[in-house]
DNA sequence: GTATTAATGTAAATCATGTTAACATGAGAC
DNA sequence: GTCTCATGTTAACATGATTTACATTAATAC
């Protein structure tokens, strides 16, 4: 018992408990998982998760904003270092390719980001990966890397849409290329958890696809 | 009690209870839906459904069949008679419009469509759906109409990749730029329901995205 | 036509699980 | 130390999926 003495006060049954759900979800193929599995899991009996979350539902977006966590971190740890406007291109391309290996990666999570209907508010997470491409691709658009502190993992959200005012056009720019490659990611990401790639051409490849289509878009924007 | 006096068998229960399974998803927000409200729905008893499908699962995949059939018929319907090049281009993009139109319109079913692991065997109208969007492009690519019979709603999915051995070439390209099109128009549908697209640029706008995107994507084939 | 059989429906029971209510415990404020 | 609130527990309860035993009808054989 050196360690896992029962108290009656968990400590941080919060996080435990979106952790265990995130372990059944991974664990176990579905993205269905019981409040009494988690509470288990985190040592707790079955009521206990509602002292914590409204209900399942709840629990369930704590998972999701992990989930996006997760994927911001994959974004931030794709970057590279840049100085020249190639490597600039290179970069955007290497996040397209993170985007695609995450979803391969946590496959089931990344399911569960896009399943339910949109929340009132957008997450911070959800923004703040966004805002990685964004600001790979403005300083492509720009041509010179002129960074945001690239190492820092700070979330880069704090910039919402109400501190922007009117977006500058280049700014304009490089959300809408943002948004294009995004687009592009997620659905080749998709139609390969689909068994669409493949199935008809047994050569398609998601990367390659990719990187394709990300020079054939960036193309358009020098 | 004209049409409606209760015979003890149904007579076509099975496509009742997808029918009612799909009302429900349209009519309640949610993609979840209980057995018992679906055969209610349909004039049965709650156990009844069980002779037709083996779970409820079962039961969704007929439903999410039916939504393909839903998409496969709209972009049928989107489809042009074609002469030129240049037709042929706004054919691919009006595909692609049909596209984030269903999502938006039927979103309910959309989400569904993508919600579950691949199962074993693609569905027959997801092949069909995709060879829609792979004839259009081919045709683009070849620079002709030599029509497949573009008024006929038949499934285009008799062919399967059994038929086709090895794909030739010029058929390849076609595959890989529908491919990186679909993609493209599923990723935009996507964003723009958790609202990602027009969060930070309100003018963002799928539509446009879609278009200025197909162009850059279409322009790297010819 | 009538008997047999398979298909299809019902009612009732079971089981899992989300959720709530009433009560217990313990940590920190005073 | 006592009070109080946050946090856990146990014991219902409700919903809904699924199964079992039985009922009804359609189809088929004769």
């Amino acid at each position: 018992m050196s360690d896992s003495q029962k108290r009656y006060h968990h400590g941080n049954l919060k996080d435990a408990l979106i952790i265990a759900a995130a372990e059944l979800i991974e664990t176990q193929g579905t993205t269905d998982f019981s409040i009494t599995d988690a509470a288990n899991r985190a040592g707790v009996s079955n009521a206990a998760p509602y002292r914590h979350f409204r209900d399942k539902q709840d629990l369930l977006e704590h998972v999701k904003e992990l989930a996006f966590l997760g994927l911001y971190e994959a974004l931030v740890d794709a970057r590279t270092p840049t100085d020249t406007h190639q490597d600039n291109q290179k970069t955007v391309i290497s996040l397209g390719l993170a985007y695609l290996r995450f979803a391969r990666e946590k496959h089931r999570f990344f399911s569960l980001m896009w399943e339910q209907l949109p929340l009132p508010d957008i997450t911070t997470t959800k923004a703040a990966a966004f805002y990685v491409l964004v600001d790979a691709i403005a300083e492509f658009i720009t041509g010179n890397a002129e960074e945001t502190d690239i190492d820092s993992k700070s979330l880069a959200c704090e910039r919402t849409a109400s501190d922007l005012g009117e977006p500058s056009t280049k700014e304009t720019r490089a959300l809408q290329a943002a948004t294009q490659l995004w687009a592009l990611a997620h659905g080749l990401a998709t139609l390969e958890q689909n068994e669409l790639l493949n199935r008809f051409d047994r050569s398609a490849n998601a990367e390659h696809l990719l990187v394709k289509s990300a020079e054939a878009l960036l193309a358009s924007y020098t």
